[in-house]
DNA sequence: TCAAAAGTGTTCGCTATACACCCATGG
DNA sequence: CCATGGGTGTATAGCGAACACTTTTGA
């Protein structure tokens, strides 16, 4: 039997968040979802996220379901949209505010707490629940925006990384091809990556470059502001 | 006495849309605030906004609001952000969905229905009820990421219009300074607007080449995916 | 007559873009 | 020996940015 402890002279909408998870393996542009467990949409797959507590933001909101379902911790969250039709939750009225993050895939251990958490390809992404496609959609407009104007993207390399891998980052998030020189050099003249030129590495049998990203000279940029040109 | 007709299992926040107007005189840019008639925050300036109905959409709440308390119709607002501090309202928890939108401010009919709505220059903004300053300040970014890459400002010129008119404009939401002809290259570059080569004005005693917006063209830029870069 | 605003073109330097060859490795 | 992937440099075209003079009008 239910208790219906809250009251309201109005009419109050539930509140949740959600997270769009993206992650990079090298080759594509992934997102993690995780199968309902419960009715609606009991098996279908969707964010993670949930409803908001009345002490916390919407930010600490995301942040604490996103742990509790997949066991990752960041601090980077992007908000990128509320979801609010009348009709996209069959229980009762529900709007959602949405965030994006940027994840090594490393990051995340598959056993987590929760449930069946698992990576998808952006391009293979199955039917979704509620209105998640819709967000989908939006989160990938929103991140190939913001990656004209923050080095977004280095939170889904490890640390150390080549160009190419670089590269085959930006055309996965942008969906397009670039020339080898022109990018790397695009690239090393914004000043945001230390090249360390001693330190190879061997991928598969290759020798290649490794860089880093420059914190201190993306904090001296910004300030002056700055574009990304892509 | 109250009555507390809706009742929930677990608390619900309120949500309210805001809605920031912008405007443009010709020199500088203008938002549209509202007088408070009541507690709390009496007396202090705020955006049109207003408490979200169960059975439409955010958007919907918005352009509702904007309409009750300025007479204005326009069916272009933006959503940028959903503002959900738990203390930002002192009665009750509320989080509030904002949309800015832009408009001629020869539309806006001064004594309109509800209120005090008053067009203030965005350097010299009052102290605003709410965390409204944030607000302010987080649709201003919004607005200045928007038009790299959608010709926005357009709604907020008389249809015909000179270059000058436009450079200024820009320059207002900018807070930068353009050299006239290479502005006004860049803008006939991208095959944006209509020339009226005839058809020439007196603003004050000068003629002036008039220009409008040409959206055919914007559509088909739009296809092929664009930017304006300023 | 002086200040303010509008019309008009050119130059220079940088950057985007396109493009080809060599080398090492693994299969 | 062939395919793959990485390293390297150049030439061209277009764009961004800086810049001066003339004309008209209103004050």
């Amino acid at each position: 039997m239910e208790e219906l402890k809250y009251h309201y002279k109005y009419p109050h909408p539930a509140v949740t968040t959600d997270c769009v998870i993206f992650g990079f393996d090298g080759v594509g542009l992934k997102v993690l979802l995780i199968e309902r467990g419960i009715e609606p949409f009991r098996g279908r797959w969707a964010f993670p996220g949930g409803f908001l507590k009345m002490d916390e933001s919407a930010e600490e909101g995301a942040q604490r379901e996103l742990f509790e379902e997949t066991g990752l911790k960041t601090n980077c969250v992007w908000q990128f949209g509320t979801f609010s039709n009348p009709n996209r939750d069959p229980r009762e009225r529900v709007i959602t505010i949405a965030y994006y993050a940027l994840v090594r895939i490393s990051e995340v251990h598959g056993g987590d707490d929760a449930a069946q958490a698992q990576w998808f390809d952006i391009n293979d992404v199955p039917a979704l629940a509620f209105d998640h496609d819709l967000i989908l959609r939006t989160a990938l407009q929103a991140l190939r925006k913001q990656i004209h104007f923050e080095p977004i993207g280095f939170e889904l390399l490890e640390q150390h990384f080549t160009m190419t891998q670089l590269q085959h980052l930006y055309e996965a998030v942008l969906d397009v091809k670039f020339d080898r020189r022109n990018f790397a050099n695009k690239m090393l003249r914004l000043g945001l990556l230390t090249q360390y030129d001693e330190a190879k590495q061997l991928p598969n049998g290759k020798e290649a470059f490794l860089y880093s990203f420059n914190p201190n000279k993306y904090k001296e940029l910004k300030q002056k502001g700055f574009r990304l040109e892509f």
